[in-house]
DNA sequence: CAGTGTGAAAGGGTTCACAGCT
DNA sequence: AGCTGTGAACCCTTTCACACTG
């Protein structure tokens, strides 16, 4: 089942169906069971016809004069995202972020389900954190290949970043989602997805300067 | 003084000057001072063209035969980005990523200082959390326009985003870094750059698939 | 009309090819 | 050789233009 042509999804269209998702639920939770591209247009400051494209591209039609379902689309993405069945994942390094990654309760609703955490902090090791347990780092690899986990969590310093990539693969994870600000060396069929915070403030800066001098 | 001829920086290159920039940093501290971008190529898996076109509009010069200096890089990286000067930022909403962010010391030396925090639980107001003082919400807009405040970083849930945005632009704050999963509507000079967690986590699970079907 | 649907044009970013330097 | 520098080609994404539909 769920057989779907797994055509190729542009990474931009596929960042911008999850920011439809969470809005069209927030819509729904409203009342409204219907909205326009135009609407979404002026909503995310987007151009009607890139919104358009982007369901087209997931596999939605919409009806005209009318607009497009939103319990349709978000049922669409959800499975184009592969939301419907969940993925579990270690996730290692305990520290601010990562414990608050941990208690971030909507991941279960976006395809992840964080298992269990990993830390070198005897302190930490153990304890539960919002319900979760950890465990030391040592145990990480022979837990994931037993647990047949494939998706790891990366929350690290960076110093101990590639370390601990290491470990996650030496425990058959296939997948990493890097948040500590290094580059990675992964052998060829291991994915990496990294989030790096430094680089979205540096946008937020470099268009507040330009407004700054745009006004000026 | 800083008169730079403020060319547009296409955000791709500016992202990942940031990463280049993090790197660079660690090399540096391993006892190099050059770089070639073949060697930076390969550590990042893009295309040496690229890095060398990314540095060209930073304004960095390489000698060829031995590549570019990694202190005159970080330092052109540092002035474009603007982190030689430190911005000051509030934070609205100290839930689990609030706190995060809150203790991310790496941010005060990426432009960013965040002064003051807010939240509206009693609990939380009057304490202070990794050095930084918890006052009450309603507090804010008075005090960012008092302390000119123009950067706010909003990690409130969804459904107080918009509210919590309104409240930071009206305290004159000129851009936001958004954490919560929502999109917010605000009037024209106001800058808002969004982070999506669900959106990257999307983007992995997207290419573990396309891995998976590859090898199969 | 007020929306969808879609082919074609435009725009931007990436990659290629090759010249130049040491 | 091994690197930088750069114009041109390429490709992907966005935007435009317009036909279509209830």
């Amino acid at each position: 089942m769920s057989e779907r042509p797994l055509m190729v999804i542009p990474q931009p269209t596929l960042k911008r169906l999850v920011v439809y998702h969470q809005w069209l639920k927030q819509l729904q939770e409203r009342g409204r069971d219907v909205v326009s591209c135009t609407v979404l247009a002026r909503d995310f400051k987007l151009d009607a016809t890139q919104i358009r494209k982007d369901l087209e591209i997931a596999g939605i039609a919409g009806t005209p004069r009318v607009g497009y379902r939103i319990d349709a689309v978000i049922a669409s993405i959800e499975s184009l995202l592969g939301w419907t069945n969940v993925n579990d994942a270690f996730l290692a390094g305990v520290g601010n972020l990562g414990a608050a990654l941990l208690g971030y309760e909507r991941f279960t609703r976006q395809g992840v389900n964080i298992i269990a955490a990993f830390d070198l902090d005897p302190a930490k090791i153990g304890t539960k954190i919002h319900g979760k347990p950890v465990f030391s780092l040592t145990k990480m690899a022979p837990l994931a290949q037993r647990m047949k986990i494939k998706i790891g969590i990366l929350t690290v310093p960076a110093p101990a970043a590639q370390t601990v990539a290491d470990l996650m693969i030496a425990g058959g994870i296939e997948a990493i989602w890097n948040f500590a600000p290094t580059a990675l060396q992964v052998p060829e069929p291991i994915v990496v997805e990294s989030v790096s915070l430094a680089s979205s403030f540096a946008v937020l800066l470099n268009q507040l300067q330009h407004q700054r001098h745009k006004t000026t």
